[in-house]
DNA sequence: ATGGCTACGATCCGTAGA
């Protein structure tokens, strides 16, 4: 089983590169943030003709979520559960028996704006509704995008980075606590080679220079990390003319 | 120190992303 993440940055721009790599790639299950559509405006048809289902939560512009899938997704649930929010960012579904959650977390602008209060406070809310999906489902699987690079490794330039919005301690410990229960970075299950990111700036040639952060994450559970064999980012569609900022992850399981 | 790109929805610039 092959689960994917990617944060497609419109999927409507998007669409023809997002059908191109499952045809490749073949994921069973893909993620997908920053869909940019209302609901009634997503490209089911053309989703549904390249042999997934798909369930999404979404709205005009910003955030919006969705997971594709080749069975049927059962239990489908926007939102954190008890957490009010008008941004569509949370999306739940169990596939052949997997608990998959969708995941576009706030950005947080800056270090001490009001965005980034909400991104503490939302990140809170996380991981109260991670302990809650993982005691109903043991075999859980939490991806996307997080905007938390973990630590100094998944930053090209940690000096320059220090302190700012995606490092700085308050996030990386709020993205501790989201590990709290016992989930795994399912790419740090894995040696890995040096400089892998998930997300490169579309300014200062920044993709050419490697100069990314890896923000794009697959959380597995104990019982997932066990089947887990690999995490890899898949560079290729960010070499693409008009890419997302984003690379698709891929974590594959026995 | 600033802006650099890209997408979007409102106009012919502002907001947001990271």
């Amino acid at each position: 089983m092959k689960v994917a993440t990617w944060n497609v940055n419109s999927i409507k721009v998007r669409l023809p590169q997002l059908l191109e790599w499952l045809a490749g790639a073949q994921p069973d299950v893909i993620c997908l943030q920053e869909t940019k559509v209302e609901d009634h405006k997503f490209p089911l048809a053309e989703i549904e003709q390249a042999g997934y289902r798909a369930s999404y939560s979404g709205q005009k512009a910003y955030n919006g979520v969705a997971i594709l899938s080749k069975t049927p997704p059962q239990e489908v649930v926007a939102g954190i559960p008890g957490f009010d929010d008008d941004h569509k960012r949370v999306l739940a579904a169990t596939i052949d028996g997997v608990r998959v959650l969708s995941l576009y977390c706030p950005n947080g602008q800056s270090v001490g704006s009001e965005k980034y209060a909400y991104k503490l406070r939302w990140f809170a809310a996380l991981a109260g509704y991670l302990v809650s999906e993982f005691k109903n489902n043991s075999q859980l699987a939490a991806a996307g995008d997080f905007n938390v690079a973990p630590e100094d490794r998944d930053v090209h330039d940690p000096k320059a980075w220090e302190g700012q919005i995606h490092v700085s301690e308050p996030e990386r410990t709020a993205w501790r606590a989201l590990l709290a229960p016992g989930l795994k970075d399912s790419f740090r299950l894995f040696e890995q080679p040096e400089k892998i990111f998930s997300w490169w700036d579309y300014r200062r040639v920044a993709f050419r220079r490697n100069a990314g952060l890896r923000i794009d994450h697959v959380l597995v559970s104990p019982g997932l990390a066990a089947r887990c064999s690999g995490c890899i980012v898949d560079k290729a569609p960010r070499k693409l003319e008009r890419p997302s900022d984003h690379a698709p992850v891929v974590a594959t399981f026995s």
